[in-house]
DNA sequence: CGGACCATTGACCATAGTCAACCGCCGTGG
DNA sequence: CCACGGCGGTTGACTATGGTCAATGGTCCG
């Protein structure tokens, strides 16, 4: 499976969880040492593969390495309603820290490398080094404001307008971790499981997705996208990044 | 305005949060104490009215001490998207304590009265009992899992399984709060309010609650719900609380 | 009494879902 | 080597759910 570039960038799991942190967090060397010094258990999932369940009891938790990998609940007749997606220095089962049962499967989309750090050993750095437990958790809350802003866009934006604005949103996540080359971004979906992404038919994701790379807009096929004009997808999508909250927070 | 039973029931701030945490966290005498000793500024709101601005950078964060209060986004021509409600215990905008800027507003629904929290004194809290950072960390995961579920909702059910799911979770987390009597609850929304909430027309709306109510199960009037048969709306809605995880979690 | 808001209902319309057919590509196996 | 099947993508025809618009009645309040 060849990647944009083909780069082999090995980066090291503190490495993506420094360079995920350090976007809206300030780390003292303390901190990061701490991070340094984590042990995990790497996991490497073709796709489709399953890395965690719903109703499971996880005893550690993941960050994810290279690739994509998606939260789901499962509908009627095998249909999937998948909730969110992540990408490197992402934490997409954060919510087993702190609660025992899973609410939603977690799989890979296309090749994926996730990272299981025991949740003792996580807890363990969050008590000594509350900087650590804060920037972890003002992630949990970046993630939240995704899962909010994706409830207002499939239950209030018509078909063209979701897509422009999930692709917005996708752009400027993978672009913050520069995962973006040229405008091209890997992301390892089929158009019907970009539906039951955004809830709608194959039908209709396919028909506005012809119509958004009919505006020239932006290209996506084979799992990879193509924005060719980011300005006008914002405007399309009514995108505003504000739910993202880029930058350093403040000194905690 | 008078209430279920009109009993001037008068918690405390520390009760009204002791009790919510102590409904999945397990806090030790200090750590009690410790919230028992919180300051903070009451705020009553009457209906309608704004407790935080989209855009603005609270310095304080705050607790549902009575009443109901959401969270809204702005859509086009004055509408609104309502993205959560939240009751006596919750926090609304836990979100401000990490992220500098509201990525969304926070109003009363009826008359609400809340709690405002300076940061500082929050986190220093959290910074010298970690189990009291776990806990509303934990209350903020389940808040995040009540937010993915209303994506499953809106995007993959139809308008009377919608109304069906939403009705069961907010009784079972009201009921959970000892604000249930005899299947009676305060939810001071209009249809067209609660339209905007699960992403439907007030006229759709309007219709499927008329058929719910014409199968007994429920009924929805002037901010008032009535439950008679919890078992069916809970079938008929898809409900599984498992998402909402009650229960005590773990020992930290 | 008039106005505002809420709830209700009917008529009409549009967006998107369902079903089905077809194409191209790719990997497998005869 | 080629035939076949499966999957992803594309498109058309039909259908249905729900949105829009409009009118009505009730209630509360100034």
């Amino acid at each position: 499976m060849s990647r944009i570039g083909d780069k082999p960038k090995i980066m090291s799991l503190s490495d993506v969880i420094l360079k995920k942190l350090g976007r809206h967090s300030k780390l003292d060397a303390q901190s990061k040492a701490a991070i340094r010094r984590l042990t995990c258990q790497v996991h490497e999932l073709s796709p489709g593969e399953d890395f965690v369940r719903h109703g499971e009891r996880p005893r550690s938790a993941a960050v994810v390495l290279e690739g994509v990998v998606a939260r789901y609940g499962a509908l009627q007749k095998g249909r999937r309603q998948y909730l969110s997606v992540h990408f490197p220095g992402e934490w997409p089962d954060a919510r087993s820290l702190f609660l025992k049962r899973m609410d939603h499967s977690v799989c890979a989309m296309g090749n994926a490398t996730l990272c299981a750090i025991p949740h003792d050993e996580l807890l363990k750095i969050f008590r000594a080094h509350p900087r650590v437990a804060f920037a972890v958790w003002r992630e949990t809350l970046i993630d939240a404001a995704i899962s909010r802003e994706a409830i207002t866009n499939v239950s209030a934006r018509d078909g063209v307008t979701r897509l422009a604005h999930f692709f917005s949103e996708i752009f400027h996540r993978l672009a913050a971790m520069s995962l973006v080359e040229n405008g091209v971004c890997d992301f390892p979906f089929s158009q019907s499981q970009l539906g039951e992404l955004l809830g709608m038919s194959l039908a209709s994701t396919n028909r506005h997705l012809t119509a958004l790379r009919a505006s020239g807009a932006l290209e996506f096929l084979h799992g990879r996208i193509t924005i060719r004009d980011q300005a006008f997808l914002a405007k399309q999508g009514e995108f505003d990044p504000l739910y993202m909250q880029d930058g350093i927070q403040s000194g905690h």
